[in-house]
RNA sequence: GGUGGGUUCGUAUAACGGCUAGUACUCAAGAUUUUCAUUCUUGCAAUAGGAGUUCGAUUCUCCUACCCACUACCA
């Protein structure tokens, strides 16, 4: 009865890993994780049709940059493999005809066209028609049809398909982790293919409960879409004898769009300027999705932001490493409703992530920025400048925005603060100020020079604000940025008074 | 249409029958600073509506409204 604790996330390669699906695998990583469990990657691509190639390789590196690394699966291996479902058909396939011995499902030989008749049908009469035990006696199956038609049927075509026989007046009484006891009539259940003729694969609902069972799953973690098919999920376990053993179920609140209604997608990010997928994704057409990665977010950041969305610890804490969560993490606490994206809190998150890193990691990842604009630049100059401007960035990529006049001087001068600080007396000054710089003897530290500066400015009773304001139009080419001692400091006396000729000579 | 799920400040959420409904993001104001940013302080702002149970409902029950999902030989 103690089983251990095993989970796993399933997604079809049917193009790039939606944000969602990352939640997805995260918490089912985070819940196998708390309980010393296993996390296992299988790949459900039994839709020949929506195969995407280089999806599958897609979903990997995309849980491998954020962390979440599967203990066996695809690309890893493992005590069950295959982990990938197409390679699995002769495993299903035995399963779909027990069920159809057992007299728990059936072969069905409609065709298309005619089971788009009685859909038709159903609709022009103001109905919906679904194939259940209410419609399944009209229609051609192996229990309307006589049993050497089906076998004949079965042995000179391809021409069929497995339907779960449905229970009629069963209440299927279920029980979510995440949101208590659910039951449903049988009787509003349709049919569900199992084995589908198309490519002669299981559908989704057999290939997932036979995997889960055989790959011994103790909790399935899922996206709340999947509430709907529980109940044929139970049905399933119970027709195939595998009720004791049946795995528990939690069904996750939806990711949601930032504003109006209806779950994330891809639109909205292009709409609203934010990645919807973690990694860049070229589809084969050549169109192009950005990624969270590739947008300057650190993959803890990104991890942290999505975990608290439809979960939270109960507490105040908002910062969360990895282990952290892990530690803090259960699905009593996951929230029932869907959660709206927050593109701002994400923001927020990476920025607090970018204080926490250490200045060697931030230079190391600035100084490629810094040669593509035709910089070259000490690592040493580049640590020091970060550990100035690490607390008014959101991303590294910010940095040459924020810092870029500590590498070269200014080539024009904003027009407004040129206006106002460039006038009067303030150029004289600033002149003579570079001569006060120039001569300066003592050390050329923040603490030192700041300070002189300031007194100096004083002694001839100028008004701070304005000279200092000048001062850093001359430095910075605008009225913003880091204070002047630390600009003097960095960029030393030598520059310092070349800035001055040429913002005298320009203006 | 049918079935199921959901509903606390704009957003994420806390309060698992009991204080003036808390916190974070956003926004606004003020303070600090030589500017900008940071930081700090303060502020704006919510229990969808209606019944019921109870001494007392955000919390339990029912109804209504709205939102979402599912309703494929897709997952």
């Amino acid at each position: 009865m103690n089983r251990k604790t095993r989970v796993r996330f399933a997604p079809s390669p049917t193009g790039p890993l939606h944000m969602g699906g990352v939640r997805t695998a995260l918490y089912n990583y985070l819940y196998a994780k708390r309980r010393g469990g296993d996390f296992i990657l299988r790949i459900e691509d039994t839709d020949s049709h929506r195969f995407v190639p280089g999806a599958e390789q897609y979903i990997i590196e995309s849980l491998n940059w954020c962390g979440i690394v599967p203990d066996e699966g695809v690309g890893i291996g493992g005590p069950h493999a295959p982990y990938r479902q197409s390679e699995r058909r002769e495993i299903y396939r035995q399963y779909a005809e027990q069920l159809v011995a057992s007299g728990n499902a059936y072969y069905a030989f409609d065709s298309a066209e005619s089971l788009e008749a009685a859909r038709a049908q159903a609709e022009a009469a103001g109905q919906t028609f679904i194939y259940s035990s209410a419609t399944r006696g009209a229609m051609r199956n192996s229990l309307t049809l006589s049993e050497e038609e089906t076998q004949r049927l079965l042995r000179e075509t391809q021409d069929w398909t497995i339907r779960f026989k449905m229970p009629v007046g069963r209440t299927v009484q279920m029980d979510d982790l995440i949101r208590g006891h659910v039951e449903i009539s049988s009787d509003t259940l349709d049919d569900k293919v199992l084995w589908k003729r198309a490519d002669s694969l299981p559908t989704y609902h057999l290939a997932n409960i036979v995997d889960d069972h055989l790959m011994e799953i103790t909790e399935v973690i899922r996206g709340e879409e999947w509430l709907p098919s529980l109940p044929l999920h139970y049905l399933l376990y119970e027709a195939l004898g595998w009720q004791d053993t049946m795995p528990r179920f939690a069904h996750l609140p939806l990711l949601l769009k930032p504003v109006g209604n209806g779950k994330l997608s891809k639109r909205d990010g292009d709409k609203m300027g934010f990645p919807v997928f973690p990694l860049r994704w070229v589809s084969p057409t050549g169109e192009v999705s950005r990624g969270y990665r590739e947008d300057g977010y650190f993959p803890e950041a990104f991890v942290n932001m999505l975990a608290l969305l439809g979960w939270n610890p109960g507490t105040e804490q908002e910062l969360f490493s990895l282990d952290e969560l892990v530690e803090a993490f259960s699905l009593e606490k996951v929230s029932k409703s869907g959660a709206k994206f927050n593109p701002e809190k994400a923001k927020w998150f990476n920025r607090e992530y970018l204080r926490l890193k250490d200045d060697g990691a931030l230079a190391d990842a600035f100084l490629p920025l810094l040669e593509a604009q035709g910089i070259q630049s000490s690592r040493d100059y580049v640590l020091r400048v970060v550990a100035l401007i690490k607390e008014r960035a959101t991303f590294v990529a910010d940095f040459w925005d924020i810092a870029w006049y500590l590498f070269k001087a200014p080539e024009a001068y904003e027009p407004k603060d040129a206006a106002k600080f460039w006038k009067d007396e303030n150029p004289a000054r600033v002149l003579e100020l570079a001569t006060f710089v120039r001569d300066w003897q003592g050390p050329l530290e923040k603490d030192a020079i700041g300070p002189a500066l300031e007194d100096y400015i004083r002694s001839r009773e100028w008004p701070m604000g304005k000279v200092m304001n000048a001062l850093r139009l001359a430095l910075t080419g605008s009225g913003s940025g880091l204070g002047i001692a630390d600009i003097i400091c960095l960029i030393g006396k030598e520059e310092f008074t070349s800035r001055i000729d040429k913002i005298c000579k320009s203006l």
